[in-house]
DNA sequence: ATTTTGATGGTATGTTTGTACCATAAAAAT
DNA sequence: ATTTTTATGGTACAAACATACCATCAAAAT
């Protein structure tokens, strides 16, 4: 037979040509066809690779959530071991505001990902559920540390607090995708909020 | 001709079938037919009084901006007049969280046309810009009044506060609609914050 | 009484989409 | 050397869709 393959790189090929189709013209407009035009093979290739169109959504869904951990912990990375809670929160946080043009090519995707699957059964569970709860016992984790040492408001609950900071991050990054409000305002929104949860101490 | 027919209210009656069968598939599995059988019509009608389907999602949007707009007003209106700016605005921002089917319907159908319209050039544009700046313009004066009177917490910023009480509504809302949080928690979560917002007084 | 016009039904058509089917070259296994 | 696999291309096909077209009936206008 030819070249034997590597299979999960080709998968990965394809499925990249996927997000940039999605990026492109919207998650709905993605079909068989523009995702091989945009991998440059046929589409008898993508049928190959993922048999059915619902299996490349799913795979390439589920790459997208693989994608989103991988840039938190990144952020959370590239503050340096050590940090103070406040600067690794909003580091975290505003991940969900994009910025560049890959990052709100992300989001979008990643949002259209996440509604499609409320009424798709196809969809429906797994992935958009992990990652938010991760993220919650995280900030949860930060807060509660933040409080002992007197970095945070002792008033505060965090674990409120922290649904708080994920429906803030999450709302102000919607907002942006959905042109009502520029990254810059709402990373200052953000960072506003966060200077009242972590007051500077007097 | 025949019974000579009022267009708004048959129009209205095409859009509100066109809502129902958006909530129980998606707004991207409508089609004239699922319209037209939902409305109980021929497809030839769909097409008479809205030519294309372009023209009809179109509508159907500006409805759905209308009727929020109501929803927001019937809210405000039913905490009665000289309310304190606390329950007024979590009277406002509580609209945003879907309790019973019907709201979760109607949140569910107004998000999907939001992310839509960022791709979908027809849909590009107009209503969701409006609503959001009327109700930020109102919340800041609300928090402005409130820290007047000594409601609200003197160091904090009106302007940069709405956006964030907003960014909150929206966050929790949407975490709703996506089976991450129940309506329930999302409500005590926005208390709790309001809480904060709007201190006991000592 | 006749002509126009508004409301509606049915059907045809061209396009797009997902998927199934047939074919083949080439490397591996025997 | 022959026989399997494996990767790939091309094409065919049925379904669904939006829309255009043709037809009709009845009320209004004349």
């Amino acid at each position: 037979m030819p070249k034997l393959v590597d299979h999960e790189e080709r998968r990965a090929h394809i499925i990249d040509a996927l997000l940039r189709s999605a990026a492109s013209n919207g998650l709905h407009s993605v079909t068989m066809r523009s995702v091989a035009v945009e991998a440059d093979v046929s589409v008898r290739l993508v049928q190959y690779y993922f048999d059915t169109k619902e299996k490349l959504l799913l795979a390439a869904m589920t790459r997208l959530a693989t994608r989103m951990g991988e840039r938190v912990r990144h952020r959370v990375r590239a503050t340096g071991a050590g940090t103070d809670p406040r600067t690794i929160v909003e580091a975290v946080l505003l991940e969900a505001v994009p910025t560049d043009e890959e990052s709100r090519a992300f989001h979008l995707i990643y949002t259209e990902y996440a509604v499609l699957s409320v009424t798709d059964p196809a969809l429906a569970g797994q992935p958009f559920l992990a990652a938010p709860d991760e993220m919650e016992a995280f900030l949860v984790a930060q807060l509660t540390a933040a409080r002992r040492t007197g970095d945070a408001d002792p008033h505060l609950d965090p674990h409120q607090e922290a649904v708080v900071l994920l429906a803030v991050s999450a709302g102000l990054g919607l907002s942006v995708l959905l042109g009502q409000r520029t990254a810059h305002q709402a990373t200052t929104v953000l960072r506003y909020h966060l200077g009242r949860v972590f007051p500077t101490r007097t």
